[in-house]
DNA sequence: ATCGGAAACC
DNA sequence: GGTTTCCGAT
């Protein structure tokens, strides 16, 4: 039931973490990139180019100078920024664009979808769904302190609207820079920064974003349920009101908090495998409560969503559309940069997604989290510690990093547990299953990749192959060509939408509403028994299989390309940990991406929480002490 | 130029 | 956890 410890519908503990406070002064590469992007300012050292996300870096010793004083690192150089966006690389936020030399292209649909919140749906009845943060108070919400174990506690609490406070200020401070070391440059940067966004140009929402400190990030993720008779869905589709004027915040009055929170960055970063933790929390508070995604409010979460994209000059691929809600766009807040408009424009993308900005204040900073995140990196494995013959330190760091999933499981767990259920697993499967998992993550990445064709997008791609690599061919066909991508399989319907982010519509769910699942579920879970109870198998199967398929297509293709197999390989071992339990968040999602994205989940405000509103205040307290702090 | 492992750092 | 640093390989 929704005992409110239950309930507690907590912001996932990464959003308890330091590091997610505002006053977190790091920023991450990949959120400076941005920044450097959306400045006309740099644009001789970076911009955008080429395909939608993809960007390319004119003058990497700048670049590199740049990150270095943001990040007070002299000694910063090119090849170790590069390596800092090879990271990325597993992360999937960014993937290398092939022959092109410094040129990178972001995954913005992991970004996006990180912002949607949205439904699913799915289960029978409770089906947790991310609620947007509600626009309740119209605050936005900050996260709260650190411990996660008073978060546990607390967390029920937090969502309430009383928690987000305010972030109001976000500080000037450039985001990151403390270090003064005076860096012209990143005096430059920083002022910039800080100036715009006060000064509130057409920038300045997009700055918010930047900024530390991302006060909420609120996340929702997304998932793909299938929408639960019971539940409630967003209508069909909002009527398209007049978007609102605010060219930055969407929602500024209404909700809030929602919407101008959101941010990109960490929805990335955050990863979906465990998709839920957070979850569990929110679906019992939901459940009880229920959260109700009214129209209006998925209206509004949506513009911002797109807003946000909009404010980072993404391009309109990056919408996303969800099933049910259509949003209205947002207008463009700028006029601002026609250049980098091009991507931009449009849009006549159904969804939005969101990035952060907003007006106030909204920040992000990074995120993550630790359950959530979905973090692809392999586990480490040590390559090379094979070849050194060293197995011990092998198998060490193997059971690391394992270990670390675990972890998150546990963290799961506590939040089912207060849901009840014991257990969590993240394993289940076999073999068998795990090869089903790889396959479905593949899947998934898939997805984006003929998302990528489709849209003519992104395509991280990493799918496939995980490295990058592999598409190059699809790439270059993309590129070069057609967009219009020729998937073989694309028709399918289903396809689409899984490709999509969002599977949740798609997927079969209905009747599953079993499948949906949610995280609980597969945090939980067990595919075998979950599933079976819930609708088993035929849920997912049904999608799977015809992911399945597509896959299977593709990487015939690829083979035959000859690429991947190492790669492949790599990434299922490494992968197939982490997938194994992601994958049962898939199932649940239903479409679940994933991917990644998610972050964070919401939480629907029920009333009852309310009386954790004092908690959360105190937890706001103390984050601002924190902050302040820094 | 790019990739990615490993270790160190914060 | 996210780089930063170093470095060998391609």
């Amino acid at each position: 039931m929704k005992t409110p410890a239950d309930t507690g519908f907590a912001f996932p503990e990464w959003a308890y973490k330091p590091e997610s406070s505002p006053g977190s002064r790091q920023i991450q590469l990949w959120h400076f990139i941005l920044e450097l992007l959306r400045k006309e300012e740099y644009h001789d050292v970076i911009a955008w180019q080429g395909d939608y996300g993809e960007f390319v870096i004119k003058d990497p010793d700048e670049v590199a100078r740049l990150w270095g004083a943001r990040k007070c690192k002299p000694q910063m150089n090119y090849d170790k920024l590069s390596r800092a966006l090879r990271y990325y690389y597993n992360k999937r936020i960014l993937h290398k664009t092939k022959g092109k030399r410094f040129t990178y292209k972001f995954n913005f649909n992991k970004l996006v979808l990180v912002n949607y919140p949205f439904i699913d749906m799915g289960s029978g009845r409770g089906v947790p769904q991310s609620a947007p943060p509600v626009p309740s108070g119209g605050t936005h919400f900050r996260f709260p302190p650190s411990t996660p174990s008073e978060v546990l506690s607390s967390t029920e609490e937090l969502r309430s609207p009383g928690m987000f406070s305010s972030v109001g200020h976000r500080m000037a401070r450039g985001s990151v820079s403390d270090c003064s070391d005076g860096t012209s440059t990143n005096s430059e940067l920083e002022e910039a920064v800080g100036a715009e966004d006060r000064v509130g140009g057409p920038e300045r929402a997009f700055r918010s974003l930047l900024p530390p400190r991302m006060p909420h990030e609120s996340l929702f993720r997304v998932y793909g349920g299938a929408p639960n008779p019971g539940l409630p869905r967003p209508a069909p589709r909002v009527h398209p009101e007049p978007l609102s004027p605010f060219p930055i915040s969407p929602l500024p009055g209404s909700g809030g908090l929602l919407a101008p929170t959101l941010s990109p960055a960490l929805s990335m970063t955050p990863t979906p495998h465990l998709p839920y933790t957070p979850s569990p929390s929110m679906s019992s508070p939901m459940l009880g409560s229920h959260f109700s995604f009214n129209p209006e409010d998925m209206k509004h979460y949506l513009q911002a969503h797109t807003q946000s994209v909009y404010n980072y000059h993404l391009s309109p691929r990056a919408f996303l559309h969800y099933p049910n809600i259509v949003i209205p766009q947002p207008h463009r807040p700028t006029p601002e940069k026609p250049t980098a408009a091009h991507h931009l424009h449009g849009p006549p993308m159904p969804l939005s997604h969101s990035l952060s900005q907003q007006p106030g204040g909204g920040e992000e900073g990074h995120q993550h989290p630790s359950p959530f995140k979905f973090k692809l990196q392999p586990p480490p494995l040590g390559r090379k510690q094979r070849e050194a013959g060293s197995s011990l330190a092998a198998s060490s760091s193997s059971s690391s990093s394992q270990s670390s999933s675990f972890t998150g499981s546990g963290q799961m767990t506590n939040s089912l547990l207060s849901r009840g259920p014991p257990n969590i697993k993240v394993e289940p499967i076999s073999d068998i299953e795990s090869e089903e998992d790889v396959e479905v993550t593949d899947i998934s990445e898939e997805d984006e990749m003929n998302h990528n064709d489709e849209d003519g997008i992104f395509a991280p791609t990493a799918g496939h192959n995980n490295h990058h690599q592999l598409n190059n061919h699809h790439q270059a066909n993309g590129n070069g060509s057609s967009p219009s991508a020729p998937l073989p399989q694309n028709n399918n319907p289903d396809d689409d939408p899984d490709d999509e982010v969002f599977k949740t519509p798609t997927t079969p769910p209905i009747g599953g509403g079993g499948g949906l699942a949610f995280p609980l579920i597969s945090l939980k879970s067990e595919p075998g028994s979950q599933a079976a109870p819930i609708s088993p198998g035929g849920t997912r199967c049904i999608p799977l299989k015809l992911r399945f398929k597509r896959r299977w297509s593709k990487d015939q293709k690829m083979e035959a390309d000859g690429e991947r197999d190492e790669a492949e390989d790599k990434k299922v071992r490494a992968e197939g940990e982490e997938e194994a339990e992601r994958r049962g968040s898939e199932v649940e999602n239903g479409g679940g991406r994933g991917e990644g994205v998610i972050l964070g989940l919401m939480l629907p405000p029920p009333p009852t929480q309310r009386r954790a509103s004092s908690e959360l205040q105190r937890a706001t307290a103390q984050l601002s002490l924190e902050n302040s702090g820094c």
